[in-house]
DNA sequence: ATGGTGGCACCGCCA
């Protein structure tokens, strides 16, 4: 009988605006690992002691106008790390924990603007520079996450209607050579793992479209991969469509995988 | 229909 490890990725657009939100999922779901992204508040700001007070660690990198990234523990992390290797480290995108062997990274990938904006260069880069993050600091064998909103959909699938958006900066070649090439250093989409084929998968509704969640306008570009050692070990992965039911949703919603470790 | 909403910055920008 092995313990289970469950772990969630959720871009909170904003932690202070859903922090009610996210702890009453945080209670009622309790995984070992929450990885928020769009925090949105400098680190002075975060609500540390709301985390703490229903039994959860939290470690965050935010500045003022910043992205921001956070990580929930249910347990003490045995290794931190935060931000890229080079420069701009960009810290508020990316953050990791060790948790009982595992090194879980959690990213929040530029969104890119438009395909010909600098922002959309950047982004590319960004990948670049991620690949090489992994290959600096892990072997494919080690037990290593990806995880976060990695501001790609990575099939025809993964966005309502496909012919329509290709050419978005979340939906177009070089976006999707650029994730391909991570994958094939050593990660697995654990969402697809148990989700072959199936179309219609959404963990992110443009606010600016009526009705979106209804209607099944969404977009998949939110995930957790692991390196075949740990995805081997992965019972589910699912998206949580609970939390968009609230009064003010985020505009995305929780992805969760469970492991039999 | 080439808009729409939401958050946080400030009086526009980003998603």
């Amino acid at each position: 009988m092995g313990k289970t490890f469950k772990i969630a990725t959720y871009n909170v657009n904003s932690i202070r605006s859903r922090l009610e939100l996210v702890l009453g999922w945080l209670k009622k779901e309790r995984p070992d690992v929450l990885c928020m992204q769009e925090t949105k508040v400098p680190d002075s700001e975060f609500p540390k002691e709301a985390f703490e007070e229903i039994g959860y660690k939290v470690f965050f990198r935010g500045t003022k106008g910043g992205s921001g990234v956070a990580i929930a523990t249910s347990s003490d992390p045995e290794g931190l790390l935060s931000g890229l290797d080079d420069e701009p480290r960009d810290e508020d995108r990316l953050l990791g924990c060790k948790i009982g062997g595992i090194w879980v990274i959690n990213t929040y990938v530029p969104q890119g603007q438009s395909p010909d904006s600098p922002m959309f260069s950047y982004k590319l880069q960004w990948y670049d520079r991620l690949l090489k993050f992994f290959q600096n600091h892990f072997k494919p064998q080690d037990p290593l996450i990806w995880c976060g909103d990695l501001n790609v959909a990575p099939e025809q699938i993964d966005v309502h209607n496909p012919k329509k958006l290709l050419g978005h900066v979340c939906f177009r070649p070089e976006v999707w050579e650029k994730f391909e090439r991570i994958k094939k250093w050593g990660f697995i989409d654990l969402f697809r793992l148990h989700h072959p084929g199936e179309p219609g998968h959404y963990t992110f509704f443009d606010y600016r479209v009526p009705k979106a969640l209804e209607r099944g306008i969404g977009w998949r570009v939110d995930h957790i991969l692991a390196t075949s050692p740990l995805a081997s070990k992965c019972r589910n992965c699912w998206i949580d469509l609970e939390p968009r039911k609230a009064p003010k949703p985020s505009d995305h919603t929780p992805l969760v995988a469970e492991f039999e470790l």
